[in-house]
DNA sequence: GTCATTTGGTACCGATTCAGTCCCGTTTTG
DNA sequence: CAAAACGGGACTGAATCGGTACCAAATGAC
């Protein structure tokens, strides 16, 4: 199915509930009450998303995380990245050299130029876009003709 | 990583490799040969690409599986999908209304959007350009169409 | 200075999913 | 009828994933 992990999802709610107020700090429980996860997974996922510097962490009575860049800076690609790794449908994609047929393979000039739109994207979709779904952007997109198979585990 | 499952990997391998010679009927015992992989594995996936009509198949003696379309007129969200199943990037499957606040849900028109160019690049490429990698195609996916501000490198 | 609070890191377990194999039935041909 | 080949599941071991727990480090209140 082609699917984001559970976490990244997480991670991208998470993300989408802080764009909404991006100067604030919050600490990991508020947040978990806010998106209705556990306190230990939301921290789980906090945790990778600091360690990738999308957000910043204070420790202490008054700690928390607060967005480290505008949420117009911050793109789904990054968060995505940020939870579960490098984005690559092969793993030729993700890392050069992982693939030993690499040289000879008939099929890598194809296979990146499916990474390459698909990291383009989750690379195009904005935390500020995708917290706060204004009137869809530029190109309407006729969402009749839109391949089903999606939804997410949306949070409260 | 979003990564593709092995399995997927393996049906792109095989396609590919009947593409070669799309007239042709192969035993799965003749192509597990070819592409250096277990024959009951390739038989899993053959019976999977023939139950999606991707490929014939005749019983007995000199059975086998043949290409049911020509190689340009299958893509590899075809063969992927046949494989393991609706291609879509968040969950909440095929089926509508399995998350409650689908209807509510902010960021249900951007996951939508992901999903629609993922599947489209997908779509993009065919068989037959997959298996004797060409110069890129002639009508490349439109992401300036969809992402306007576009370009950027797939570097992790 | 001490203590409650909050993040940081890591190790761990249970459950689910995945890859791979095997078995048996059916079809076709010689 | 016998052999070759596909069709459909069932089963198993392994890997991954989701989730939890624990302890260390930092911060601020008192």
């Amino acid at each position: 199915m082609l699917r984001l992990s559970k976490l990244s999802d997480y991670g991208t709610v998470i993300m989408a509930h802080m764009a909404r107020e991006p100067a604030r700090s919050v600490s990991a429980a508020e947040l978990a009450d806010a998106v209705g996860l556990a306190p230990t997974t939301v921290s789980k996922v906090l945790k990778l998303l600091t360690r990738a510097q999308l957000l910043g962490s204070r420790r202490g009575v008054h700690g928390g995380y607060a967005l480290a860049r505008s949420p117009e800076e911050i793109s789904l690609a990054q968060v995505i990245a940020a939870v579960e790794g490098p984005i690559g449908v092969t793993e030729c994609g993700a890392a050069a050299g992982l693939c030993a047929q690499e040289a000879a393979c008939p099929s890598r000039a194809s296979w990146l130029r499916v990474n390459r739109v698909v990291h383009e994207a989750l690379d195009g979709v904005s935390l500020a876009e995708f917290a706060r779904p204004a009137p869809p952007p530029a190109t309407p997109v006729n969402l009749a003709a839109i391949h089903p198979g999606g939804g997410h585990t949306c949070a409260p």
